[in-house]
RNA sequence: AGAGGAGUGGCGGAGUGGUCGAACGCGGCGGUCUUGAAAACCGUUGUACCGCAAGGUACCGGGGGUUCGAAUCCCUCCUCCUCUGCCA
């Protein structure tokens, strides 16, 4: 969340930033923030007082009774009962503040980078940059829902029998490519320096606020009820919250972790005729990278998860592009986002496969993650994510732009973790 | 899952109603000494909020309660350990 503080000293930059995200009453929305927290100290330093006298007397009452003056003791008691009653309702008051004001906080999602560009959808999006050869198919190609049951690599039947729609099976050789996939984007991330965490696929409340899926994508996530844990919808949440209330060593950044899990997504209210096959499912496998930095790195930091995306695409020899997403398209908590998508070529759609995100403080800030510098001060880090990358789009790509008349060949890189070369 | 025990500062570990933000040890930092280092000695060493400052307030697993006053007593939740049971 927000800072109360840098919203005090740049107040027109933020708005000028929510704005981009279409907030039009950006600035009403600040001013009551910033009056809640001026409630809020002048709360705090009334209890604060009152607090401060009955800690006197309350030494007061020990020192009399020592000395035996039980009477003088009774007598000051009276005034310490008149505080406590009135203590007790400026500390609700002040938790109702409190309260109110973190729940207004929440709900301002984070102020866009100035290279941001505005916009209100996908549309406004700005492409970058466009590399690869989009391939020329066969004249029988077809998209990776036909494919997939031709070579019984997949089977969607089957997830419905057991769980329901969203939740394929992978068979065979479509297993294998699935877990040559998982295991050569873990390797190239180690090799890149990220050192590899395995984190539990469940979190806990504290952990869902931590990086800010609650409360903003409640209804998004799959609950589990009867403990309270929520399936994670990225590694992201886990492995971020990994550093939630921790103050780290100068020396001990900057950190960057990679991990591989199954996702979990709802994704209520956005089927539709255009999804078909492994372009939205409910579980799905991703290797995500994440990266803890000094403000001051951050935004090469961001460069470098980008490349690195840019370096696992060009391997597989997948056509992309890359997107600045505009400050309408933009998550809730990032600053600044690059989208990669891949070029599907029977379904000739670009699919998104990675989502590359500084969150600068929006997440430390609600994770208590700091580090301590020189002075000893303690200063707010940055967060950083970036998928490397989501599993099924990539293997879409890779099923329906290496297809021919005889079968499907597998990139070169991944045949020392497949042991097959064609489907 | 049942029975018992325990959760204190970076770590270890005292403290069972007042003078305790918390003894002591280790570690860290600064200094003395030394050609340098070690040892020894001296000093220092949590986080957050309010305040220009002096200073104040809160925090001893989380939440609630009793009391003039709680690390200390009560309730509740969480976590860990031991034994028993079960299980991949």
């Amino acid at each position: 969340m927000l800072q109360v503080n840098n919203i005090l000293a740049e107040k027109e930059k933020y708005v000028a930033g929510l704005k981009k995200r279409n907030i039009n009453n950006a600035t009403a929305l600040l001013n009551e923030v910033i009056q809640l927290d001026e409630s809020r100290k002048k709360t705090q330093q009334e209890l604060d007082s009152n607090l401060a006298e009955a800690n006197t007397i309350a030494k007061q009452i020990g020192a009399l009774m020592k000395q035996g003056r039980k009477e003088e003791a009774e007598q000051i008691k009276t005034r310490t009962a008149e505080l406590k009653q009135l203590n007790k309702e400026l500390a609700d008051r002040l938790n109702e503040i409190q309260s109110e004001l973190t729940h207004k906080l929440y709900n301002i999602p984070n102020v866009p980078h100035e290279s941001v560009p505005a916009g209100t959808s996908a549309d406004d999006n700005e492409e970058i940059k466009k590399a690869g050869e989009i391939p020329q198919l066969h004249g029988q190609a077809v998209p990776h829902w036909d494919l997939i049951k031709k070579y019984d690599i997949i089977d969607f039947d089957l997830g419905v029998k057991i769980a329901g729609a969203g939740f394929p099976v992978y068979k065979g050789k479509g297993a294998r490519l699935q877990r040559a996939l998982v295991n050569y984007f873990l390797d190239e991330a180690v090799k890149a320096g990220y050192a590899e965490v395995q984190p539990p696929i469940v979190v806990n409340e504290a952990s869902g606020y931590g990086t800010g899926q609650l409360p903003d994508k409640e209804g998004q996530m799959y609950h589990v009820q009867a403990e309270n844990l929520y399936l994670i919808p990225t590694a992201e949440v886990p492995i971020t919250n990994l550093y939630r209330d921790v103050i780290l060593n100068e020396s001990e950044l900057p950190v960057k972790n990679v991990g591989f899990t199954p996702c979990f997504r709802r994704e209520a209210g956005s089927w539709g005729a255009h999804v078909r096959g492994l372009n939205r499912l409910h579980q799905f496998d991703k290797v995500e990278i994440v990266q803890i930095r000094k403000p001051e790195e951050s935004y090469q930091a961001l460069n470098e998860m980008c490349a690195h995306v840019e370096h696992l695409l060009n391997s597989l020899n997948l056509p992309y592009r890359i997107l600045k997403l505009c400050g309408g398209d933009m998550g809730f908590t990032s600053a600044l986002t690059y989208d990669f998508e891949v070029y599907s070529a029977a379904q000739e759609k670009w699919l998104e496969v990675s989502s590359v995100s500084n969150f600068e403080t929006y997440q430390a800030n609600r994770l208590k993650l700091r580090y301590k510098d020189e002075n000893k001060k303690s200063i707010l880090l940055h967060t950083l994510n970036g998928s490397a990358m989501a599993l099924p789009r990539i293997m879409a790509a890779i099923l329906e732009n290496n297809q021919d008349e005889n079968g499907i060949a597998i990139p070169e890189v991944l045949h020392m973790y497949t042991g097959f070369e064609r489907i």
